[in-house]
Parts: C-alpha cells; sequence; structure tokens
DNA sequence: AAAACAATTCTCAAAATGAGAACAATAAAG
DNA sequence: CTTTATTGTTCTCATTTTGAGAATTGTTTT
C-alpha cells in the first residue's frame, strides 16, 4: 500500500525513458526519483529498470508491472476527474428527504423548475414524517420543521413560518370559541408527536409569555393527518401557517387566538456537511430559496 | 499522484465500513485514517464519506470513486504477486547472449537440458562476436571470454581457459615450426580483434615472462572465423582450448609452444544486477556453472 | 442517566521526504 | 584520445509528513 505512489513514480520514468526526465516533469529532485524506485525494487525485491547513467531498459518483470502502473495511474486521473465532474456539475441523482405536507406542496413545483434548467439531474424525493437519519440512509438534502441544530449537520434556514391555532367553523360551534391560551385546555388538541415538546405550547402577548400543558386524546406522527383530523372536526391544534393558507381563505379553517404571538417554527433545509457540498445541493438550496422568498414575499 | 496511498486507506474504510475496523486491519492509529480520508477529500474538493461517530455512508461521488480505488488496489496487489512470480520462478523468457564459437558448442548442450527441468521458461539465444550493450538490448545473461570486470555489471568466473597456440601439420610443414615465442614473428598470425590487445601475446617460462608483438595479414572479428582460417592453413593464432580439444586430439590441429605457459583466458557469466537477480539467471548460471565443473574436470 | 464506542482534534516525537552538492559512469564531440 | 556534457547514485541536512496517544465530542445501547 506504502508504493502505490511509487509505481506512479516508475510509471512516469518510464514514460519519460530518464530518471532526469521524470524528475523534470514531476517536478521533484531526481535523487528523490532514483531513490523511490530504489525502494519499490527493494520492496518488491525484483529489479524493474536496468541502468546504466545512459541508458535505461525495463526487465521483463518490469514489463509487465510497468502495464499494471500505467493502468493505474490512468485510472487514478480518471477516477479524480470523474469525482470532481460529479461535485462541480449538476449531475447524477439528488436525493430530497421532507415531511409529506410541505413536500407535496411545495418541493414538487421546485423539482419540476429545477429538473428543466438541469436535465441531467435525476431526483429522488423521500417524503416522510419520521425524523430519519440522513447520514444512514444517505440524504442529500432534507427539509425538516423546526429543527433544532443538531449535530455535524448543516441547517440553512429558508424561512419562519408562524404556528397557527386553527379549528373548523363546525367544531366551534360544537364546543366554544378560545379567548385565552388557558381556555385551550377544554379542548382536544391534535398532538402531533415528531414536534420536540409536542403538548405543549407557548404565547405570547404585550412581551408577556405563557405557556400551556394542552389535552389530548388524539395524537398522531404524521402532520398531514393532524391537519386532516382538524379538519374533519375532531379537534384543534396549531399549525405552520404555510400549510392552511388557502384553508382559511376559504373559511375551512378559522385562526383562533390571533392576538397571541404564537412561536415560531423554521423551516430548514438540512444536508450532512458544511464542505465540500457538491452542485447538486448548492443549486437546489438556492432554488429552493428562491422560491421560499417569492412565497413569504407573497405572503407578506 | 500524492494520494494514491490515501485512495487505497479510503478502500479499505469502505472495506471495513468503519474507521476504526480499518485502523486495526491496517495496523495504523484511527486518527491517522481520519487525517488521511480528510486530506483526500480536500484535495479532491469533494466529500466521500457522510459519517456520524457512529455511521458511516458513501456519498454518490464517494460510491464512485470507491469503485475506481477498490479496481486500483486490486490492479496494484495483483502487480505486485505477478512481480514477485516472475522473480521468484522460473517462468518468462531469459535472454542469453554470448559469443557464436562458445554459444553453438557449450550452451546448446546446457540449454536443452535446462529446457528440460523447466519447461515454461523460453529462452532466447543471441549469439554475436561483438561486444554488446547488455542494458540496452536487454540481456538477462551474457557468456563473455575474458571480460574485465566493467563497472555496474555482474560477472561471475565459470572457469578459466588457457589459450594455445595451434596450426594444421600442413601449414607447419610449409612455414616451419616456432620453437620459441619470437619466432612467432616470422608467421601470419590470425587476429581477432575483439580481444584487448589483439597483436600482443605474453608466453612464460620458468618464470619469465616475455611478451611478442605478432604480424598479421589477416584480421577477424569472428572467433569462429579466425579458427576456420587457421585450419584452412592460412595461417597461426592462439585459441582458448575448450574450442580445439576434439581438434586437437584428432591431428588436424597441432599445439605449439606447449613448455610455455600462455596467459589463461576467463570465461564469465555477466548479468546486470547483483541484487535481486531472478530466479531464471540464477538458476541457469547454475547449471552453467555444473556443466563447466564437469568439463574442467573432464579436461584435467 | 450511564456506559460503551466511534470519529475528530490536538500535541509531540519519529520517520520520510526531497533538495543540493559531490561523485562515478558513460557517450559524444573536438 | 582527451574533453565535455549528461546521467544515475549517494550523501547530508533541513523540512515536511506521519502516526501514536490522549482528550473531546457525539451517538447508541443498557
Amino acid at each position: 500500500m506504502e508504493d502505490l505512489k511509487r509505481m506512479a513514480i516508475f510509471s512516469a520514468v518510464v514514460d519519460a525513458k530518464s530518471f532526469s526526465e521524470a524528475a523534470r516533469r514531476l517536478g521533484i529532485a531526481k535523487s528523490a526519483i532514483s531513490k523511490h524506485v530504489s525502494l519499490l525494487e527493494q520492496h518488491l525485491g525484483v529489479r524493474l529498470l536496468n541502468r546504466t547513467t545512459r541508458r535505461l531498459s525495463l526487465t521483463e518483470a518490469g514489463e509487465k508491472f510497468y502495464q499494471s502502473c500505467a493502468r493505474i495511474v490512468n485510472e487514478a486521473n480518471e477516477a479524480t476527474r470523474e469525482a470532481r465532474r460529479l461535485q462541480e456539475q449538476a449531475v447524477g441523482t439528488l436525493k430530497l428527504s421532507s415531511t409529506i405536507a410541505f413536500g407535496s406542496k411545495h418541493l414538487a413545483p421546485v423539482i419540476s423548475q429545477f429538473h428543466e434548467k438541469h436535465p441531467e439531474l435525476k431526483i429522488d424525493l423521500l417524503l416522510d414524517d419520521y425524523v430519519i437519519n440522513i447520514i444512514e440512509e444517505g440524504i442529500d438534502l432534507s427539509i425538516r420543521i423546526g429543527w433544532l441544530p443538531e449535530s455535524n449537520l448543516v441547517a440553512r434556514k429558508l424561512f419562519m413560518s408562524p404556528r397557527i391555532v386553527v379549528a373548523t367553523p363546525e367544531y366551534l360551534k360544537k364546543h366554544g370559541r378560545p379567548q385565552t391560551p388557558t381556555e385551550l385546555v377544554n379542548h382536544n388538541w391534535i398532538v402531533v408527536t415528531l414536534l420536540p415538546s409536542p403538548q405543549r405550547c407557548t404565547f405570547k402577548r404585550n412581551g408577556q409569555q405563557q405557556t400551556v400543558h394542552v389535552m389530548s386524546t388524539t395524537r398522531t406522527n404524521s402532520i398531514g393527518a393532524s391537519l386532516a383530523l382538524v379538519k374533519n372536526g375532531d379537534g384543534i391544534t396549531a399549525v405552520s401557517s404555510y400549510l392552511i393558507e388557502e384553508d382559511i381563505k376559504a373559511g375551512r379553517l378559522v385562526p383562533l387566538l390571533t392576538k397571541y404571538e404564537t412561536d415560531e417554527v423554521g423551516i430548514f433545509a438540512v444536508y450532512p456537511d458544511r464542505h465540500h457540498v457538491p452542485a447538486k445541493v448548492r443549486l437546489f438550496i438556492d432554488a429552493l430559496n428562491d422560491y421560499c422568498d417569492e412565497l413569504t414575499g407573497y405572503m407578506r
């Protein structure tokens, strides 16, 4: 393993048909070349080159060995080039992950636009409401809600979204409309188990903050399911605004406690490494950012 | 070129699916492994492995790169093995060189016997009376007469052979039989131009040494031709005894000045390198030695 | 919560590398 | 046949690289 490097040097010597010339080409002293070849021969226990000060010739073993070395050097260069190409061009496959709700609603349009721009790039979109291990799954880019800056991973904020407490008009007619956070304890809160503290809700008003422990008989690990349950009139919950704009406008859902500020939740793009971000990821984050800027601009 | 070695390390990490395990297998510290992989990534500008402390996964570029690395490591091992095989086994081709006379008379039987013992070894016999450059021609083993220990090359003495002054009976009847070295100047000496001092001949008797400058009208660069000329009755010359035993026994040639000791000439096996002598060469020298021992034993 | 283990980072000593000069050998030129 | 130019080898020495070991941080299991 040590002398893979020496194989490259030996190969250069054979190509140059001279120690001195090889030294010149590689930009190192000829004494170094000489030593490397000697050590390689010593380690192999095989004479590779017969040499006088004036002439070089390959031994039979050297001839065969050279063939292999040339192939190896070639393959190494090829591999390096290919790795850099994958890094710098939008090619290959981009493995995306996001929550089902965000993915189907927002990622889809970005993807289709992105795909037009970079037709060579395949996209693999994995929608999942579970918190998945993006290292284990080999995810290039994950869109996560309310991400707490987890170690080693890089999280870039796309936008902040307030969480709005909503219920259907029908539900409110039946169970009454809460006017203060404390009144929430009298309602069936649909708990989304994915969130860090699913049964706790914080509100602010006039600089005063209060936290409510909500009551619940219904839990789900899916944001989409929670929304569906609320829409079905089963209960009440807080949902990121970006998911329910239309529902509110259409009157299907009613925003509650609008006098209070709720804790905003961040939408983050998460990827595994700050250094050496491949082009496919960088470009997609850019596209996503543009989309989100437009979205929030529109919402403002 | 610098990171061919690192490609091997990276490959080992992927094979082991762990930095620590790879370190154990390669017998170096895991901190070293970590650094090597980092440097490789840095040099490529490409992330190869996504890693937490507990899990490893290849990036897309890393996956492709690994394929190449694995091939390279494999090829390198293969090449090393093959080089050693060529070194240690009597396989491949043995390129022999010798003077025409010695080659046809003595090498041929050794070769045929050797070939029976090592049927896998091809033999390439080059007969030439010129002094050839064994480096340039890629000769494995050269049998040279009266070789002066030339630089870099290794010369191993096979046997010493006295040079005997001979002529045909017919020639002697016509021109008289020289009784002392000085009388040689009256004869036509067949000069072999390959010898170091072709027109000089040294004799010893009773501890006294004398050198004669011989006269000549006939010169040749071929020992065989010189012998043929003498046999044809064209002149007189000194020939290594091993070439003319039969001719003397049969009376076709008459040894002259037998009271004088002539300068012996050595028969040498010459090869390019003292270290790492391949099996094919070593074994052939051994066989040649055995043959020569038999020959000189028989002559004694 | 604690224990066990993996990767990273740091420091420091040891090893290797490579430049440059001196040398020996060879071939070509005068 | 000597001179000259060039090559590969060897040597020394400063520089760089390397790797071990401990400490650190992060992750998983008990």
